[in-house]
RNA sequence: GUCCCCGUAGCUCAGCCGGAUAGAGCAUCAGUUUCCUAAACUGAGGGUCACAGGUUCGAGUCCUGUCGGGGACGCCA
């Protein structure tokens, strides 16, 4: 209902619903009739017909009719109708009555055929829609945490945040991609120390440090620091804090260098998530800092909101059920009443040293993007951080009166094969797998496609050898190469109709009604529904919708192009038949449109060759 | 103990705000190549949708409970 172009769903709901305000008229129906739950939807089974509405069983009840009775008017309202909209230009279609109450709707060749005129037409734009109408949503995601390179699972939630995000985009929402940098707790001082330490270690293994010439020997490394970061990266890190600082830090207190060596260290982590990011071809319209935000006492404003709404209190925490924690001790804290709005208990803001706790940050940093116009937020976290949700959700409707929501959605854990072996992966045996070196090893396209074959909430195998394996049962491959084939199609065309106009502009001209037969019908039939695909996969957000829909096309496609080996005038390419050749030529393209579309959701370059 | 996610074919998984006879890939079996890319395609067998209730015209889908798997549970992020 919502769509730019092409939506035949959403354009036979708005017939159905003018047929039933005809049938109200005319008094055959009681008015003002709940529509709400009246679908169009494909019929499961292809027999039945195109499309299908549930209209008369779903009103069945407050009509106080009979269903088939009340269809049979129904479907009588439908045929006194015409497809007015231009896309259709003159194609009809017929009504007829099924069993429950269904009304079936099949549309006649030309119908479809207009359909594939229209997306030659409307070419990489096609599926756009106006669902989201310009509604402003904050997507936030990867927010790894800088003291390291990226690892797979972030790149995880990376490629789900992208893709969401870029979903969103096509469904008509103005989309802000977001990352959060966590650069304020006591991981990035942990970090820092693990710099220092690195640095100092730097130092003493030169031939000219002071460190040699001032005692004659080599003076032991001091002890690595508690929460040691021990990554080989840090080498690289502290390598180079000595180029740009010398030894001014060396015999100096941790006092003097904290938190130099901090902003120093966190910036080179970010450069180093950063190229992680490029890597994927990712790019954020916004990084947010932590630090940033406490410096600047957005804590404080934030919590005087909840603290003004009486939902923030000094008390003392039950311990919690089960597994007790070595040392646990009652204590007071400051806690935000999360229990108000859902939560099993209250949430501490201060740790027992004073300092803000991560959550009253978050709250902060909720509070700062729902501030910046955000009323709709969506967080892509590890599944790692599932616990967290509820206190966050709460905390957003306190801060926001309920005016703003936020959605999240969690990444289940990827796990590595290669060739069925699991890759064993530790930080302490030093056999950690980063990101980095998965997307070398496989390419970019081929690890964002993966990680969307699967829904974002269940974990997921990524088997090496499979993933780039040049067959069938990879998804990518088989996806690619559809595309791939298109374009081989046109290559061949350019050489069979040399001197004839190949565009799609020029396609769209040509003589559409000689697609006739049943695969080739079928197929645009498929191509038709990837507006609807857009619309309830970025409504559902669920971004895996649309990899399960390519792999249909392209099933779709190579099903087409393989009856073409048994039956020769089924092929594309007709020598000697110009005109039928560039129909056929005009749905390759449509084919080609629609899994470039649909690719470039996913951020994946199409194929032109494999 | 509490909360969250999950349980669908031998395996890996889809199933679109409830819809008609529950689908795909792999694996198994039987086929297709003088021809636009066989890197593909066709057909067959394979199901107590974990279990038990409930809601209704209709439940894999919604609700309750049970069982099983995974994850999270103050001062980490």
């Amino acid at each position: 209902m919502t769509t730019i172009l092409g939506d035949i769903f959403g354009d036979f709901r708005r017939l159905v619903l003018a047929a039933l305000d005809d049938l109200a008229v005319a008094g055959a129906l009681p008015p003002g009739l709940d529509a709400a739950r009246v679908a169009v939807e494909p019929p499961r089974d292809p027999a039945h017909g195109d499309l299908a509405t549930n209209a008369a069983m779903v009103l069945a009840g407050q009509a106080k009719q009979n269903p088939l009775q009340l269809a049979e008017k129904i479907a009588a309202a439908l045929a006194g109708r015409e497809l007015v909209s231009a896309g259709y230009r003159g194609g009809g279609f017929a009504a007829v009555v099924a069993k429950p109450g269904f009304i079936n709707i099949r549309l006649e060749p030309a119908a479809w055929q207009a359909q594939l005129r229209g997306i030659l037409e409307t070419g990489p734009a096609y599926g756009d829609s106006t669902l989201g109408a310009g509604r402003r949503v904050n997507v936030e995601f990867v927010s790894a945490n800088p003291t390291g390179p990226m690892h797979v699972g972030h790149g995880r939630g990376a490629v789900v945040g992208d893709a969401l995000a870029a979903l969103l985009q096509k469904a008509g929402f103005a989309v802000t991609r977001e990352y959060y940098i966590n650069d304020a707790g006591a991981q990035v001082d942990a970090l820092a120390r693990s710099v220092y330490f690195r640095y100092c270690e730097h130092v003493a293994g030169l031939p000219e440090s002071s460190l040699l010439h001032s005692s004659g020997t080599q003076q032991a490394a001091p002890a690595a620091p508690e929460g040691f970061y021990p990554g080989e990266y840090l080498k690289e890190t502290g390598r180079r804090l000595y180029e740009r600082d010398g030894e001014r830090w060396l015999d100096k207190p941790e006092t003097v260098w904290l938190q130099r060596l901090r902003a120093f260290a966190v910036d080179e982590m970010m450069a180093l998530i950063r190229d992680d990011l490029a890597a994927l071809g990712l790019q954020f319209d916004r990084f947010s800092s932590e630090r940033a935000l406490v410096e600047d006492g957005a804590i404080e404003r934030a919590l005087s909101v909840l603290e003004g709404a009486g939902l923030i209190y000094t008390g003392v925490l039950e311990p919690p059920k089960g597994k007790l924690p070595d040392d646990w001790e009652p204590r007071p804290q400051l806690l935000f009443r999360a229990t108000q709005f859902g939560d099993e208990v209250d949430r501490p803001l201060k740790k027992s040293d004073g300092s803000w706790t991560y959550f009253a940050a978050d709250i902060a940093y909720h509070f700062d993007k729902y501030r910046r116009g955000g009323d709709t937020m969506i967080d892509v976290w590890g599944a790692d951080h599932g616990g967290y949700v509820k206190r966050m959700q709460a905390a957003v409707q306190a801060l926001t009166d309920a005016a703003a929501r936020l959605d999240v959605k969690l990444t289940q854990l990827v796990n590595l094969f290669d060739a069925g072996q699991p890759v064993r992966m530790s930080k302490r045996a030093g056999t950690f797998v980063t990101l980095r070196e998965v997307v070398d090893e496989v390419g970019k396209d081929v690890f964002r496609f993966i990680m969307l074959t699967r829904r974002n909430d269940q974990a997921l195998d990524f088997d090496f050898a499979k993933v780039t394996e040049q067959s069938k049962d990879n998804p990518v491959f088989y996806v690619q190469y559809a595309h791939a084939r298109a374009s081989s199609v046109m290559r061949h065309a350019a050489e069979e109709l040399a001197g004839q106009e190949l565009s799609d502009a020029a396609l769209a001209d040509a003589d559409l009604a000689l697609l006739s037969d049943p695969a080739e019908l079928a197929l645009i039939r498929q191509l038709a529904s990837w507006p609807r695909i857009v619309e309830s996969a970025a409504e559902a957000n669920e971004p895996h919708r649309v990899a399960f829909y390519l792999h249909e096309v392209a099933a779709q496609f190579h099903l087409l192009w393989t009856k073409g080996r048994d039956e020769a005038q089924l092929r594309f390419i007709i020598s000697g038949d110009p005109d039928l050749t560039r129909a056929r030529l005009a749905l390759v393209r449509g084919v080609a449109i629609v899994v470039a579309s649909g690719l470039a959701v996913f951020g994946v370059t199409p194929a032109e060759e494999m």
